[in-house]
RNA sequence: GUGGGCGUAGCUCAAUUGGCUAGAGCGCCAGACUGUGGAUCUGGAGGUCGUGGGUUCGAGGCCCAUCGUCCACCCCA
């Protein structure tokens, strides 16, 4: 048997109304912020993501899916989306239109990675990027963007992780100076950390090895150290938070571990989650869209899993969904009536009724029985003796009534019962 | 990439120290007089015990490999 290849997961009916429901608070939140979607190709050229999410990366060192075409082209599977969106962007010169451009992605991502709850080889992201907006407006409108989806869907009570981590006018000189406090205790630091050091000591605050965490506590940190623009901005960006009502934590552990970020970055971590905590992660790039070849346009947005966030909202018990409406079931009792049923149907559907019949010529009994598992609010019965007269008899699924109704106001009659009935059936369940 | 746990019907799980044709519940299919669901009863289908080697008179239980899955590390969303 072929089976689906490690790290991929297949959304089975029964689940994917989750993803579903999730998706559409998604882009219903979008409408009202006014970012508009884009969709790009999932795989680009391999050079797009070396130079967008930065060569030293986990991302481009290991993990990601890279061939060669027919063409001899080295193509990448997309291990993120921000790259992508920038390189549209500029492709298509959007930049021409002036203003801030929001843009708003719902795609798969692939990052060949070993496989863990929350963790797989192809998952799925929401993200989001303006791009043109210098102000720290853009990063709380983001921020708040998130937090607003997670309320949503339930999740109140998860706080943002916020940082600066600077710009290239003042990263340098605290880099310097992290590296000049971390040199002494270098032959402490994990083997990893070690090699960081030199190529990005700003790795060497998030490390968890026990350590390492012992030897940074004295560190210096960056929020100290901001240029005055810096700091300015990142005050405005908490004022702004402030005013939204949205709970931030100041945590200069926050680093991320792609290469664009300047500035602010955050994180959202739901409890629960195991070792992948973060649901939510972004900040600003204000250097990416020009080192990628275009004007010097600055650059805010997050990705946030959706495979995690569903996790989320599964353990909390807060995937409340609305059950599917009524299903007419049409049933036939013999031959004639076998093939009248598809005709029937057609003009319920055209009524906008939903409706199933029989496709597998089981006996009327079984018909019943799966009516009876598809929770029909009717059977509609047709065999000779309802043709012979031109009607079909109506059975209520709920109390076993049965009626006779002419063919030619089935539609209508069924409709118009279907009215009263939803006003009683709204109760949620959950799935 | 590193370390560890797990892998028996569609699903959830059984199978005394290695020992008869590997079982149950749920689900599925069919039947219980004439064209009628849910309850009950009866019957049935469905497993190369993840896969491949090995040890043994004999392996679902042991050993090795491999694949998958889960957990931790790493990394990240």
């Amino acid at each position: 048997m072929i089976t689906r290849p490690r790290g991929t997961s297949d959304i089975l009916p029964g689940e994917v109304e989750r993803w579903q429901y999730v998706e559409g608070e998604i882009r219903s939140l979008c409408r009202l912020f006014n970012f508009r979607e884009i969709r790009t190709p999932v795989f680009e050229h391999t050079e797009l993501f070396l130079r967008g999410v930065g060569e030293g990366t986990d991302i481009v060192e290991k993990e990601m899916y890279t061939f060669v075409d027919k063409g001899g082209r080295s193509l990448t599977l997309r291990p993120e989306g921000t790259a992508s969106v920038v390189r549209a962007y500029l492709e298509h010169k959007l930049y021409a239109e002036g203003g801030a451009a929001k843009f708003y992605y719902l795609a798969p991502m692939f990052r060949y990675e070993r496989p863990q709850a929350g963790r797989l080889r192809q998952h799925h992201q929401f993200g989001v990027e303006i791009f043109g907006a210098p102000s720290a407006t853009a990063d709380a409108e983001v921020i708040s963007l998130a937090m607003a989806l997670l309320q949503r869907l339930g999740l109140a009570g998860l706080s943002v992780h916020l940082n600066s981590i600077g710009c290239p006018a003042c990263r340098p000189a605290y880099r310097q100076e992290l590296q000049d406090y971390f040199r002494p205790h270098l032959a402490a630091l994990c083997p990893d950390c070690q090699r960081r050091f030199e190529r990005n000591p700003l790795r060497l605050l998030d490390c968890k090895e026990e350590e390492c965490r012992r030897v940074r506590e004295h560190a210096p940190q960056i929020l100290q150290r901001l240029c005055p623009e810096c700091r300015e901005h990142f005050e405005s960006l908490q004022d702004q938070l402030k005013q939204l009502g949205i709970p931030f934590r100041l945590d200069p552990w926050v680093v991320r571990g792609l290469d664009y970020y300047t500035r602010t970055v955050f994180e959202v971590l739901g409890a629960d989650l195991g070792a992948q905590s973060t649901v939510c992660a972004g900040g600003r790039y204000d250097g990416l869209i020009e080192s990628m070849g275009g004007p010097p346009v600055p650059g805010v947005g997050f990705g946030l899993g959706l495979e995690r966030l569903l996790l989320l909202l599964e353990k909390g018990g807060h995937l409340h969904l609305t059950p599917p409406g009524p299903l007419v079931f049409v049933a036939a009792a013999d031959a004639a009536g076998s093939r009248a049923a598809l005709a029937l149907t057609q003009q319920l559907r055209r009524a906008g009724l939903t409706c199933e019949l029989d496709l597998t010529g089981r006996s009327l009994k079984s018909q019943l029985k799966q009516a009876d598992r598809l929770r029909a609010a009717w059977a509609v019965l047709l065999g000779e003796r309802e043709l012979a007269e031109g009607v079909a008899t109506v059975r209520d699924m709920e109390t076993g009534s049965e009626e006779r109704l002419p063919l030619g106001e089935l539609a209508g009659q069924l409709s118009t019962k279907l009215k009263g009935r939803n006003r009683k059936d709204d109760a949620g369940i959950t799935y």
